[in-house]
DNA sequence: GAACCACCATACGGTCCCGTATGGTGATGA
DNA sequence: TCATCACCATACGGGACCGTATGGTGGTTC
């Protein structure tokens, strides 16, 4: 009884091997070595592959979606200190969680359900920063405009760092922020 | 004497593998299927699997540093022009070359040789963007932080288009031009 | 037309992985 | 204490792939 093994600590187990080498390297018998275990484990809390796959999937989903908006919403209420935080925060997020955006990406490339899923977080995420700016006083269809722009440069500095690039710094984020309120 | 395949075929081939999933899809036995020969033909071309991976991203930076650069530069002089021209061009690129771009910056995320030449290629596509801002009046810090303004959101163009997000209008990328050239 | 060469087919051993079948082990509750 | 259950180890068959070894085929050259 000395290792006994969650089926959270799967998920866990499999967003590390994604990040080091995609969704091919999410596998089932590498798993669980690296868990310590054999795969007799794995085959208990899942029916196969593909469904712990989907529940990388579901997991990521049900973070990446509410948990930054829930944070700056707690924060501060005028809505141009919160762009100014979600900028602060979104940026800032750890290697971990820039490598699982930028992998999860990687793989709805090649994948519908992981495709779906993305466009589901991605339109929540855009219009989370279009009601922002609408706040501000922009109209209904710039502020989309500039809610995409910015958000396409957020997944843009992921993929750069993970890429091995450096990242923006606080005067690029700055200028950025600046930018989209102009005018 | 039916099938032959030249080397560069097989370096296409491996393109289209890799952006239908991933370079772990770039595989010598499944390629040779999809090629209508054996993989006797393969390793009568290459010496191993690496050999094509890295065929590959030579031929990938050969083709990404200059070929847009030389064509922008050979149609107009004015910097600012050149720069909307290499704006509607770079956005501009057919699927295949956002796949391209998407699957080679998530190859790099787990490849130190692919990361290292995306990098060299990134830094020869923002300095020439920063290159012509400075022409426009910038200042050259400045200039480089919009470069890298810019480059970071075509980036994150490239990765949107692929898992599926509609590509930018044309007001879009007016007002991504109009904003990097503001002030 | 004979030697030579570029290119490819075939066959093989070895490795890694998936999914299943089956039994073991320790905790839990009656 | 005994039955039950959650969890895991082990063993197996099957499949996909890598790289090598070896021979075949058609064009080229002198």
């Amino acid at each position: 009884m000395t290792q006994r093994r969650t089926k959270d600590e799967w998920v866990q187990g499999a967003f590390a091997a994604l990040c080091a080498g995609g969704i091919d390297a999410v596998r089932v018998e590498p798993l669980a070595r690296s868990l310590g275990v054999t795969k007799g484990s794995f085959y208990h809390h899942f029916a196969n592959r593909r469904a712990l796959h989907l529940g990388m999937l579901a997991e990521w989903e049900r973070l990446g979606t509410s948990m930054v908006i829930d944070t700056v919403d707690g924060a501060v209420t005028d809505p141009e200190a919160r762009l100014r935080l979600l900028i602060k925060q979104t940026y800032g997020i750890d290697e971990v969680g820039d490598a699982i955006e930028a992998a999860i990406r990687a793989w709805a490339a090649g994948d519908e359900v992981a495709a779906e899923a993305t466009r589901r977080v991605d339109d929540r995420r855009v219009g989370y920063v279009a009601s922002l700016l609408v706040e501000t006083g922009f109209a209904r269809a710039k502020a989309a405009r500039r809610a995409r722009l910015m958000y396409r440069h957020l997944i843009g500095e992921f993929i750069w760092r993970t890429s091995g690039g450096p990242p923006s710094s606080k005067a690029e984020l700055d200028e950025m922020a600046t930018l989209l309120l102009m005018e």
